[in-house]
RNA sequence: GGGCUCAUAGCUCAGUUGGUUAGAGCACACGCUUGAUAAGCGUGGGGUCGAUGGUUCAAGUCCAUCUGGGCCCA
């Protein structure tokens, strides 16, 4: 019987279905996106419209895509698919970066396990291997993600084509004049003869002898600057590496620690007052050491004092970096042995010197004690087993102590850095580099006026990047690697080097054909075989090829002219957006900033957006936030947890800041991404019977609540449009999540129920109501689409064909236009005074339901007794009577006036048996009276419906 | 140590130019429903707005210092 009747009901249908699967169902809709060539889809459709260019830094091809970068490109794909459906052709070609030291350096390791021997070219092939590997997976992995690109004509770094362009970018560099050849320190292996970089390093415990070093004061300089000079006086320096003391060229000290001269009888020494003790104490000096004189560092700048061996003076010199940590706080500074020292030196504009030749051996330059020439700084492995010290270190203790230099000596154990193939400890060396001066054009000026012209989201990334700018020094292009672009640059026999923009262009035009390897291949003069050479330049047959390569972030930052400028997969220069990590302000926005303002005068994006990292539950970054199972991949966490709800965890924080990944936040994730994908479920369900075509009903026909809620979906659009515009996706997702869960699901969707279910299947309120949300299911699937595109395609399928895929996907649909007549804030007001009285009688509900006499709020019969003088809500109420029901899911609302009336509005709440009421077995409204019908007694409203 | 930056309920976020008892969703607890059921509805508890000091009639909001994070340098 009771069966009967619920079969009469019009109950929601779908085969939408509530679980999700995405783990399996995801990749069978990339399938078939793959199957329609989505992505050119996208692009045809808006083939004639206004462009928007998110151009893609590449990420580095040596491992897995990790979650940080999993992050990145979803935001990039979320901004591309809104771009679209606002109307732009959106194109987006994915970058590979290829070259660079950490794959170098892993096939260097498995070359060293096999004990091959391999030329250059084979190293390069190998690396190149290396790369094209990761890269396959790489973009396997994005794909996973739901990252739509232009795989078809993405960029790797390492593409001849690109790599052309690389060295056309460096050439217009030299065309301008601005490459320089000169100095700088690096680490170098001495064993090996090669330069290292920081990764190739492992530091180790070692024992150096460590000396104190007198500096005399001429008496002429102490008098200039009224220093004691009736008694000899020395600066005293201490220093670990005893072999760098030929390179000596300064001394440093803070400018605002003390220094003084302190007596020790027949001489007197200056050190800094806080390590004073200290240094007599090394040199075992007690008894009276009267302090003659204290002076601050900076009073300091410019004594000349003389270097102890060397006809040459040594300069006082200010650095922030001194301490009084250690030493004497007067710091040895050698320009051509240390990174700290260099800085100085180029400050000072002291001489990068460095009298050490690639074998680790002093060179006879001339200046050198002819004692010292041909000593090596090397300690083998063996020395080191034995105890011994260089050659070098000892011959320089014994040329101090020969000139009374040596104000005393220790041994030292500390923390070295070792070559991490000879194990031997590396020495720090200033060897030739290839420099791009960005003063020498005003260059510098010009990027910081582009800078100001950019959008920054947020707005603090340009006084970051206006930090970098201003801050860094002329760029050292030039790294002593093989795998990476080649410098091309010539030496002859003294190896002076030999440069210029024409014969680089010609020589691209070959690489161009057939690759850089060519250079690594070919001799110069076959390289140079009917290139131009300028007229001071020697006979091809004299020369050399440089082995230097660029720098990677050349390489990178060349991206914009190799791709943007080429037009590569329909993009343009310059872009719309650059959308990285911030770190990417010191790095890519700011190499290619540097490469677009040198060779087309302007930056190469509009604007540049930037996100935060991602950190554990306990806002420490993910690498020091407990143990982490698995590593933390991209596909480890779309394995678990499918891509969707992974995009919508990125979508759910503010990712200008640190991003917090934990499970419970993703869970949390998953909670919502259940939300949105019931919603769909049950909007879905409601139009089982509903014909847009055949049974639309006009807006200006609709039902009261329906208009409210296109007004509530109105303002949705609006504020989310708002949100993406900005980039704010976070807002977007509590906006959408705000909707569904209070809007939808605990008003709308609640209260239209009656009506869908029990009221007959063409009675214009239903069929209002299902029009309306069709138009709410139109929109949000939109709003989503960006986030949720696999799930807002199914969706979107489902309702459009009843099945889980279309051609016409969610993806080339337009964003949502909002009709005026959805807005509607006069009837938005009084359904919001509504609502708020809607929550006092559930308020007022509660109460008999916990007391056990209401089960239901069907079961309820609410009265009304209307404040005293409160005209406005008397009227709205008065106005919407018969709605009051509906609204309140009740079955019978009455307003009583009273006399007195109260000063607030007062609900009264009891069961409707109590009015001797009788429950409809269909509809479950209690009714006075039930009548019979084909189906058994209803109430009259079903009978009706039935009817 | 320096540059940039962050800190509001267990979680994710709001909080307009300083102005009533600081809000939302989720989570949690309790209850209802069993005609969205691997669903739905209701009620409730929960925050000295990182800390301290200051400006002000009034500070989550402005200033200073500190603490603890993050990115980039040194």
């Amino acid at each position: 019987m009771a069966q009967d009747l619920k079969n009469t009901l019009l109950l929601p249908k779908t085969d939408f279905p509530m679980r999700a699967n995405l783990i399996t169902r995801e990749p069978k809709r990339l399938a078939h996106w793959d199957k329609l060539d989505l992505y050119k889809a996208m692009q045809s459709l808006r083939a004639n419209a206004p462009t928007f260019v998110l151009h893609d830094g590449p990420p580095f091809t040596n491992g897995d895509v990790h979650i940080g970068t999993a992050l990145n490109k979803s935001l990039k794909d979320i901004v591309c698919r809104y771009k679209t459906m606002r109307g732009f052709r959106t194109p987006y070609v994915p970058g590979w970066d290829c070259h660079g030291l950490p794959i170098e350096q892993k096939v260097a390791r498995e070359i060293q396990e096999s004990g091959e021997e391999v030329s250059t070219a084979d190293r390069r092939a190998r690396c190149d291997a290396f790369s094209e590997r990761w890269i396959g997976i790489q973009r396997e992995q994005f794909k996973r993600l739901g990252v739509q690109a232009d795989w078809a004509h993405e960029y790797k770094t390492k593409a001849p084509a690109y790599e052309v362009d690389i060295i056309r970018t460096f050439a217009s560099f030299v065309a301008q004049g601005i490459v320089y050849r000169s100095k700088k320190p690096i680490y170098w292996s001495i064993p090996f003869e090669t330069a290292l970089a920081e990764a190739e390093i492992e530091y180790k415990d070692h024992v150096s002898p460590v000396i104190w070093v007198k500096f005399v004061v001429p008496t002429a300089e102490g008098e200039k600057f009224d220093l004691p000079t009736d008694k000899p006086l020395s600066v005293v320096i201490w220093t670990t590496t005893s072999w760098t003391i030929p390179a000596n060229l300064a001394i440093a000290v803070h400018p605002r620690v003390d220094y003084v001269v302190v007596d020790l009888g027949a001489e007197r020494i200056l050190v800094a007052a806080a390590l004073l003790s200290a240094v007599l104490t090394a040199a075992k000096i007690d008894g009276e050491t009267p302090i003659v004189q204290t002076v601050t560092g900076q009073k300091l700048e410019n004594l000349a004092t003389r270097h102890p061996f060397i006809d040459r003076a040594s300069p006082v010199v200010l650095a922030e970096y001194v301490t009084t940590e250690s030493g004497t706080g007067c710091v040895h500074t050698a320009p051509g042995h240390g990174a700290d020292d260099y800085l100085t030196g180029l400050n000072y504009k002291l001489d990068i010197y460095c009298p050490v030749g690639d074998n680790g051996c002093y060179l006879d330059d001339g200046q050198v004690p002819s004692e010292l020439v041909g000593l090596s700084c090397l300690e083998s492995v063996e020395d080191m087993a034995a105890k011994k010290t260089s050659t070098a270190n000892i011959g320089v203790l014994k040329l101090l102590a020969a000139h009374n230099a040596l104000f005393a000596k220790a041994r030292y154990p500390h923390s070295y850095p070792h070559c991490w193939r000879s194990k031997t400890p590396i020495i720090f060396r200033a060897v030739d580099q290839w420099f791009v001066s960005l003063d020498q054009a005003h260059h510098r000026p010009q990027a910081l006026e582009a800078i100001a012209g950019v959008r920054w989201i947020p707005g603090w990334g340009e006084s970051r990047i206006k930090g970098v700018v201003e801050a860094r020094p002329d760029w050292c292009i030039s790294r002593q690697r093989s795998w990476g672009v080649p410098i091309i640059a010539f030496y002859d026999a003294d190896t002076m080097p030999y440069i210029d923009a024409n014969v680089i262009q010609a020589v691209a035009d070959k690489i161009a054909t057939r690759g850089t390897n060519f250079w690594y291949d070919a001799t110069a003069a076959e390289i140079l075989e009917g290139v131009r050479l300028p007229t001071r330049w020697p006979t091809p047959d004299d020369l050399t090829c440089g082995r230097d390569t660029l720098d990677v972030w050349i390489d990178s930052g060349s991206s914009h002219n190799a791709v943007l400028r080429n037009g590569q997969g329909a993009t343009s220069w310059p872009a719309d957006l650059y959308l990285e990590g911030s770190d990417q302000h010191r790095g890519w926005f700011q190499s290619s900033l540097w490469t677009s303002i040198i060779s087309r005068g302007a930056a190469p994006y509009k604007a540049v957006l930037t996100h935060g990292f991602i950190v554990g539950e306990d806002g420490k970054k993910i690498s020091k936030s407990g143990s982490y199972e698995k590593p933390p991949t991209s596909d480890n966490y779309i394995a678990q947890f499918g891509a969707d709800v992974i995009r919508l965890w990125i979508a759910s924080q503010d990712f200008t800041q640190d991003i917090t990944l934990s499970d419970k936040i993703i869970r949390i994730a998953g909670d919502a991404y259940r939300l949105f994908r019931n919603t769909f479920r049950y909007q879905l369900s409601t139009q089982f019977d509903f014909d847009p075509a055949q049974h639309s009903v006009p807006v200006d026909a609709m039902d009261t609540l329906d208009r409210w809620a296109l007004h509530q979906t109105a303002l949705l659009t609006e504020a989310c449009t708002v949100a993406y515009d900005a980039y704010e996706f976070h807002r977007v997702q509590q906006l959408c999540n705000h909707f569904c869960s209070v809007t939808l699901s605990s008003v709308y969707h609640d209260i239209l129920k009656d009506r869908l279910y029990t009221f007959a299947a063409d009675h214009p309120q239903r069929r209002s109501s299902q029009t309306t949300i069709r138009h709410i299911f139109n929109t949000l699937v939109r709003l989503l689409a960006p986030v949720l595109n696999f799930t807002t395609d199914e969706a979107w399928a489902h309702s459009t064909t009843g099945t889980d895929f279309t051609s016409d996907s969610i993806h080339l649909q337009d964003w949502p236009v909002i009709p005026a007549d959805w807005k509607n804030p006069g009837l938005d007001a009084e359904v919001s005074a509504l609502l708020k009285i809607r929550g006092q009688v559930t308020e007022a509900i509660e109460p008999a339901r916990q007391a056990g006499k209401i089960g239901k709020s069907l079961d309820a019969t609410v009265t009304l007794t209307l404040a005293h003088g409160d005209q406005e809500t008397a009227a709205v109420l008065q106005k919407h009577q018969d709605f009051l029901p509906e609204l309140f899911i009740v079955s019978r609302v009455s307003l009583a006036p009273a006399d007195p009336s109260p000063a607030a509005l007062q609900i009264g709440v009891t069961h409707c048996q109590e009015h001797q009421d009788v429950r409809c077995p269909r509809c479950w409204r209690w009714v006075p009276t039930l009548s019979a019908g084909p189906n058994g007694e209803t109430c009259p409203r079903c009978a009706e419906a039935l009817g």
